[in-house]
DNA sequence: TGCTTTAGATAAAACCTTTTACTAAGAAAG
DNA sequence: CTTTCTTAGTAAAAGGTTTTATCTAAAGCA
């Protein structure tokens, strides 16, 4: 079976005895041009032969690709992770409306090393790029600041670096999970972070931290540790903290995996979720309805920031704007993994 | 700031008073035809002025895309999903390492009817396909029967049609968890199964019944349910089984999501796994190590799997080979949510 | 009749590479 | 001194599209 070649717009001219351009211009709508009969003929043709025009082509003659790049960091098997697969699913759906393709990326060290992230800027691989994951410490990144190729960070912010993101509210996050723990009633808060060099982790804290001040509730670094995003991360965690303070009575977790983990970590000391200890989560994953028991936590519409960074991405690739910074609210999702402290302190 | 033009393979011609194909002999190290000192003013000018060559013009004359795609059905949030993020994961991974880069892409209605998957090939997007979460439904796909377009079932195959695939036996899944349910003396067991469309499906429940069906044991419908390979479907599905057969003392699920689900479920009902009812998950994912109690599951080899396919989807470009037909074998992981019937019925 | 306008169509350029086929110059061979 | 071979390099074609500038024939007008 010889792989015949594919048929090109030369093919269907020759073919209905009309010119590339003319039939360039019926095939791409160009109205008032040509006449009835003309374009019946050309549009009869190209039907006939199947003609599919190339994009390679397409691209090269309109300097663009119609590519979008999401950029991840190399996690553990980064894909098999709810929190990102639900900002891919957004932006995928997003990218699909404006007829722009996803191109998938990781960004290991050898591929920041070598600078690939701005290689497919300059190679004409993507017309746009979608950060996600990044943290404090991505300074290859700086690279976009001046704003020369169409970027936007999705769900965090660079402290250093002037970027243009979409994220929601972590400060507001750790605020309202405050209030909640506070307002039950517990006054000995332990946290479980993520990794301390994302910037939302830090603004979490912040947000927790004030309310606590308000409630003139300290939150000494004895009563903090770091969780790294995982679910093992987590449950060493929460024993840890309980081990150097027992009488903590609700811990919050920078993110619904950690407190997932927070949850199994306790269980396997004995305590009970919510009587001995109340645990709240950050991100509302799906997994959070079902967990034991069903997780109160701070929702993050993280799809909704994923539709808004790939729809603002846009705009910057058509020019109708030159930067992006929008931050979205949060809510509190009360479920049964939080209740008031069994004693006062 | 003026958009400037990126810089040609002219460009460079000009400024160092060699031909274009001097030029490009130099940069893709055609060997021998070129001077020692023509070459190094070459590179050393490709180098001053930031040169890279486009990726458009290349893949318009080399008839090459050096994109491969993946295709995941339209699910709920499809990419927050653990399995496909796995297999995604390995692809990715293994891609890379051929210099071939992912494009992501949803199989909604819409998709089929317009037959995208086919206009990938023909408009010049993509050198390969990748098929994840494929059923027997799925008949648009004979297109690719004919072996024209170089693409690879991933993790399935389809029961009428003929396509490349590389899977893991699911048959043997469903003999292990059988074998080890009926080895610790099970006998009334049910089926939580996931979509009956879904080929691997019918497999594994062959597969168990296989093992029943030499221990004297039947598996009448009533001891079967679907599960919709999702948490909630696995609990719905377990609290009918029980409430349908109150002697059930073992369950197999046809993924660890529905697995997870059904444990819940049971609970709910005031069951305890696995004192009154064990559990068997099949796939061995990360959180099957983190739920409560920690699941018996069977190890299915995902990330294997996934860069099997890649890599021979590779091999289908390259026309090294025309078919591909891969089983890989399975394994058994126990843990915690099985053990010996309380009463022999 | 002679000039202008318009509708319909097209040739050629541009987008950027790679590859094929060719040339010019110098060296080796006779 | 002529012929052949080798080396270093280049012009041109091909890959497939869109767009700009141009052309032709017919219609409109004085």
């Amino acid at each position: 079976m010889a792989k015949r070649k594919s048929v090109s717009i030369r093919d269907v001219a020759r073919e209905c005895q009309a010119s590339l351009t003319t039939v360039s211009l019926v095939l791409n709508r160009r109205e008032g041009r040509i006449s009835e009969k003309t374009r019946n003929r050309v549009i009869e043709t190209a039907d006939r032969l199947g003609y599919r025009p190339s994009r390679l082509a397409q691209g090269l003659q309109a300097q663009k690709s119609g590519l979008l790049a999401i950029l991840v960091p190399q996690l553990r098997h980064a894909f098999a992770d709810a929190y990102f697969g639900e900002l891919i699913s957004a932006i995928q759906e997003t990218a699909e409306k404006f007829r722009y393709k996803i191109l998938l990326e990781v960004a290991n060290p050898e591929y920041i090393e070598t600078e690939q992230h701005l290689e497919l800027f300059h190679r004409h691989y993507i017309d746009g790029l979608l950060c996600l994951g990044v943290t404090n410490r991505d300074t290859h990144l700086h690279v976009f600041e001046n704003g020369r190729h169409p970027m936007v960070v999705v769900n965090n912010y660079l402290s250093d670096i002037k970027l243009n993101h979409v994220l929601c509210d972590y400060e507001a996050a750790g605020r309202l999970a405050g209030q909640h723990l506070v307002g039950i009633g517990h006054r000995r808060i332990g946290l479980i972070y993520g990794a301390t060099e994302v910037q939302t982790t830090e603004d979490l804290r912040n947000g927790l931290e004030s309310v606590l001040a308000s409630a003139k509730i300290r939150l000494p670094n004895t009563r903090t540790h770091d969780g790294l995003y995982t679910e093992e991360g987590g449950a060493d965690a929460a024993v840890r903290l309980m081990r150097r303070d027992p009488k903590i009575t609700a811990i919050m977790a920078g993110n619904d995996k950690m407190a997932i983990g927070a949850i199994s970590g306790l269980k396997s000391q004995g305590l009970r979720v919510p009587k001995d200890v109340s645990v709240v989560g950050c991100d509302d994953m799906h997994q959070a309805e079902f967990c034991d028991p069903p997780l109160t936590t701070v929702h993050t519409p993280l799809f909704e920031i994923g539709q808004r960074a790939c729809e603002c991405l846009m705009e910057l690739i058509e020019g109708q704007r030159d930067s992006v910074d929008e931050i979205h609210p949060v809510t509190m999702t009360l479920r049964k993994s939080t209740a008031p402290p069994k004693t006062t302190d």
